[in-house]
DNA sequence: ACGGATTTGTTCGTATGTATA
DNA sequence: CTATACATACGAACAAATCCG
């Protein structure tokens, strides 16, 4: 190996994986053994791997092994009126999840921002992971007011939807005001509920929803597994784009000068 | 330093960063000096080093230094009638860009497929780099048919915008059928032209314009810097979420069991 | 224009800690 | 408990890009 040694070995395994000479579960021989492979050091053989597992091709476990990822990849989309379950089992994924915490928090800056409440108002959080075919794919937080929605807890806990809910609290319409997405790290605690890389980034999904009057009455944040999703917002959101009117329309990101 | 060094001098780094300590801009130690500081050896400075690089903090530059990021943070907002210009200018920023390459080529399978084309057809390929205060920001493809719309590339060069390109040629109005958005890591080229770190993720948004009876006419990828914009999808999209038909609604990533 | 100094990038070696089987 | 496998850490050398006299 030259001077790319590492580049080489990366690229070479990402070639086998998308081949299917790896197959998804696949374990890959252990660092010792790469390194007599292609004949290198344990620094390239590593830096290879770790470039592998933030692009969430390899799975990486201390003691375990190094394995090729076989999390699903799925098209979420996003302002349908389909729920997540719908959602996965339309491309043929198993949908579950589970409820992590519940309970009343302070309303952060941020929460208190979006529900236009004073921060360290008490609002319900509520925390869940959302698996497909029993992949962590998601970490979604929601936050709703505790003094306008004092039953929400209790609602939520016997199994009522978040529309239910809220209808019991007398909303019978509500619309989304924004959804907003970018990227960042993960943090330790979320990689590992996400069972994904340290050093893997995450898509953060935050949206508001208000009611009739434009009253914002609930916050969520998803972080999801960035290397499993990709995002699709379609059909509902088509706007006419008329080009009768010059200076409204962009279609590319068009910033010449 | 004990057994996290890599970690407590990234987190010593990103707190001084968020602190203000360090300014945008500032140039950091060199490796040297930074293992005199901390006492530690060459690995766990570029251990960490490389955290904070792959998240957007620091810029590394080989035979330079490394220094704090300071790239601007841009919300972005999609599916606004509002230019890439417009879209910068509101928050302060100042927009520029660039044609990089413009030429005729043969479609490939993703953009046959979105553009309901023969693979290899001949299609426009228009590729530009978006920036905002001299940053890029942005790499912009575009993609039409070369032999629907056969002066696009004369018409675009005259200063001509996407829009009145498509009014020459018969289309006076149209549609966004699908916007889809993902991340991935970014290739060397992009890495280098967006002046990323190579480890860092890109998020890829992918559009497809279609004319009034639904026939896809145009279409774009874009690869943004993934640290240095938020994509926001607001008022347009808007829909009432109406709770009166229960199976429709779903406003937070519902899947319990 | 050139050469040496500086700074980061890549590679090799080795030892020890930690999680898993 | 032992063996295996990955995580972290130390050290050293040379390559490549940049800077500066």
């Amino acid at each position: 190996m030259g001077r790319d040694a590492w580049r080489a070995i990366r690229d070479r395994i990402s070639d086998e994986i998308a081949s299917g000479v790896l197959l998804p579960g696949t374990r890959l021989p252990t660092e010792p053994e790469l390194r007599r492979i292609f004949d290198t050091g344990r620094h390239s053989v590593r830096r290879a791997m770790a470039a592998l597992a933030m692009e969430g091709k390899l799975r990486v476990e201390q003691g375990r092994g190094t394995f090729v990822e076989d999390a699903p990849k799925l098209n979420y989309h996003v302002g349908r009126r389909t729920r997540f379950r719908q959602n996965l089992r339309s491309q043929g994924f198993e949908p579950s999840g589970e409820t992590i915490s519940e309970e009343i928090v302070p309303a952060s800056c941020r929460v208190a921002d979006a529900l236009q409440l004073a921060e360290g108002a008490p609002v319900h959080r509520l925390l869940r992971r959302d698996m497909a075919d029993g992949v962590p794919i998601n970490l979604g937080f929601t936050f709703q007011c505790a003094t306008r929605f004092p039953d929400w807890a209790a609602l939520r806990r016997e199994g009522q939807s978040v529309t239910e809910a809220y209808r019991a609290h007398g909303i019978i319409e509500y619309f989304r005001r924004s959804t907003s997405v970018h990227s960042r790290r993960a943090r330790e605690e979320e990689a590992e509920l996400l069972q994904q890389h340290i050093d893997q980034p995450v898509l953060v999904v935050r949206k508001v929803d208000v009611d009739r009057h434009g009253v914002p009455i609930g916050h969520s944040e998803g972080i999801w597994a960035a290397s499993r999703v990709q995002f699709v917002f379609d059909g509902a959101d088509d706007v006419p784009l008329r080009p009768h009117s010059p200076q409204q329309v962009a279609l590319t990101t068009d910033g010449s000068s």
